[in-house]
DNA sequence: CAGAAATAATCAGTGCCCTGACTAATTGAG
DNA sequence: CTCAATTAGTCAGGGCACTGATTATTTCTG
């Protein structure tokens, strides 16, 4: 008695959601390389020689799990660690060329994958689709970052 | 060049979308309890007396991963293990009182939690939310589980 | 310029999530 | 009734995700 109905909680659902396309990236784009990886190679595409925190940034990965995608990265021999000569702390990170050639095989199939994930939904859902759920990831994240005010107070 | 804009990947979206939702779980419902912990609890609250893999099959959790949480529940006494006399494979599963003041308090925070989380959308936006998402994950699940035909063929 | 504050990265620890291989118990077919 | 197939659970292994503590470097302030 008192139980609740799982399928009201949007966690539940984000949950299942992510396993759901997990499964699929799985059999349909990759075994070898996941999804948080792919999105690391595909930041490095757009802008060649970023350091790791702001990877991170771009795709949404704390600065320790950043470090473990870049670090299987760099093991499977996709992406180069090269020390910032003008900041010591910084690694700049860019890709190999066979960290290109995989990130352009990968993009191919990931089309693919997400025609087939979304199929369920018309093209008009699927809009709604991006809409709400960017909608309400974002609101979350800003709870945590009390937000940059238009005017920065001292 | 050739960089694909990931906010209009689905996977990523239900990605930002879960760590949203651990975040706020964390700051608003329980930093002792995760939410697949509660959904277990919850389960167990409405089907006491369980075996293992059916709370899985229920919460969506695969065989390894439900033991793990069913583990660590049971290590915090929240749950009790029983070996199933009429099937000596079996474990059957129950709260303890302590597991079932705790699911009560949960649930009210959950509540909570749930409408800050979903705040930024309307009414209308948040059934549609629910209900789009349920669509994508179901019909990826049923990819996978090829599917039970509605007559059984031998 | 020296010491304090901030920043980039690492490490240890916990938990979720899956696959594939394995053990133990039950069920079913010959 | 016996042996094979099925089923519940465990274990090893890889990857994602967070927090809190630590180290090294840079920057800011007095």
């Amino acid at each position: 008695m008192a139980a609740v109905d799982l399928t009201t909680h949007p966690g539940h659902l984000a949950r299942r959601l992510q396993q759901a396309h997990y499964l699929l990236w799985n059999t349909m784009v990759s075994e070898e390389i996941t999804s948080p990886q792919f999105a690391v190679l595909n930041t490095l595409v757009a802008e060649p020689g970023l350091d790791q925190r702001t990877v991170g940034e771009r795709v949404g990965l704390d600065r320790s799990t950043i470090a473990e995608v870049i670090s299987r990265l760099g093991r499977r021999g996709l992406l180069d660690k090269v020390r910032d000569p003008q900041d010591g702390r910084r690694f700049l990170l860019r890709l190999t060329d066979d960290g290109l050639r995989t990130h352009k095989k990968l993009t191919v199939r990931t089309a693919r994958m997400n025609q087939v994930f979304l199929a369920p939904l018309s093209a008009e859902e699927q809009t709604l689709f991006f809409d709400l759920i960017r909608r309400v990831a974002d609101a979350a994240e800003g709870l945590r970052n009390p937000g940059e005010p238009l005017v920065a107070q001292p």
